[in-house]
DNA sequence: TGTTTGCATTGATGTGAATCAACCAATCAT
DNA sequence: ATGATTGGTTGATTCACATCAATGCAAACA
């Protein structure tokens, strides 16, 4: 096996590890030195791709690991008892799923993916036990669940007092700097949401938000 | 000095500490030993009660502590950039106040009391490192982010989705709820908070808020 | 090629809540 | 006492967005 083969493998394996991982800045890895990365790693566990309209997770579920997108796109959703579904977030790469289940033990909403998607899955358990041995990763822990509440209370502000205009401008560009965050295009990209899911996660009606959408163009 | 003044004044002693405060079951305590109690404690500050109107921190200040409430309330708010205030949240005793900065060490928000209101002073370096000590300490930190994560996330719902009626509904039993856990009247409260700050928070003009109130009574 | 199915768009109409404007009661200043 | 200020309530009008209904349009399929 030449050099070059052999350097091409482990590049391979890496990217499927979290040291490689084109998110590590992002996501949990950030601080850790690389032998705490490894440790964290053997914690993750990687399944094959998810397909849209598979779930992560359903409401009412015991909560057991969080969810990292890897590639792909996630929502989250409450539904009601009239079986009405009401978009809580989007999840792009490098963004944790499953956080708002710690308190109770029991995820509160659904988790349902997009689009083809990759995940990492992380027992909650042992990142805990990990996180208490290493101190950078429990700070950024704590840093993600400080962000999720930082998006959360933005969005409160969001959807408590602004036009439908303004809804669908700041969701673009919520979206616009998240992809440029993770090296793609701020000014295109794919949206892999409906517009229905749109419309339900902005609080306005389908038609408004196609409306929008083509005045905005 | 009899026994009896002696307990006194150890138990006068004890509701200024962590142990002996009738929130520990609600707070960070959740979870720890009597001698870990003691660490955590040493870490809290308590200064003198705080009046309508003061502030905890501004938006744009660097995030240092977290602040618990002991008695009273406190409200967030964003200030945009034509000077409207949006109330994003409102907090009872027992309930952590900046955890949105933790992500970026900045505050994204300013937080105001509401009324005459004692407040826990964490710094969060402090806790941090306690917590990487206490497994328990960050097992109920952790749930404590989730708790707001939860809490904002069902906002996102209720805002995105509800009309008037129904937001102000959903306000007023999440109010009763939270008053109920911390051993006051759920069917009689006072409200701290003034329409037009209830009416921020709920995305609704203040005299809609108030009529709905004319309607329930 | 025509049919079905599932979004997205566009148009017409109705309505819930915002806005505008008084009005009232309580507190504060003179 | 008297006027001024502040927070809350109530009424009249307006408007942004929901709703209802049709149409467009592409992919999937027979």
């Amino acid at each position: 096996m030449s050099n070059n083969q052999s350097s091409i493998i482990s590049l391979l394996k890496d990217r499927a590890s979290c040291k490689g991982c084109g998110l590590a800045s992002l996501c949990l890895p950030v601080g850790l030195i690389e032998n705490d990365i490894d440790k964290l790693n053997a914690i993750v566990t990687r399944n094959t791709p998810y397909h849209r309209g598979d779930m992560l997770y359903n409401q009412g579920e015991a909560f057991s690991q969080i969810y990292i997108v890897k590639s792909g796109s996630v929502k989250a959703y409450y539904e009601d008892k009239d079986g009405n579904e009401h978009v809580v977030g989007f999840f792009l790469p490098g963004e944790l799923i499953g956080l708002e289940a710690i308190h109770t033990g029991v995820h509160s909403c659904s988790a349902a993916v997009l689009e083809t998607t990759a995940a990492c899955e992380v027992p909650f358990e042992d990142l805990e036990k990990l996180s208490s041995e290493l101190p950078s990763l429990q700070h950024q822990l704590l840093r993600l669940l400080s962000r999720e509440v930082h998006n959360d209370c933005g969005m409160v502000a969001l959807l408590g007092n602004n036009s439908a205009e303004e809804r669908v401008a700041a969701f673009l560009i919520s979206l616009s700097t998240r992809f440029h965050q993770r090296g793609l295009s701020a000014n295109e990209f794919h949206l892999s949401m409906s517009r229905a899911e749109i419309a339900s996660f902005l609080g306005l009606a389908v038609e408004t938000v196609s409306r929008t959408f083509s005045r905005f163009q």
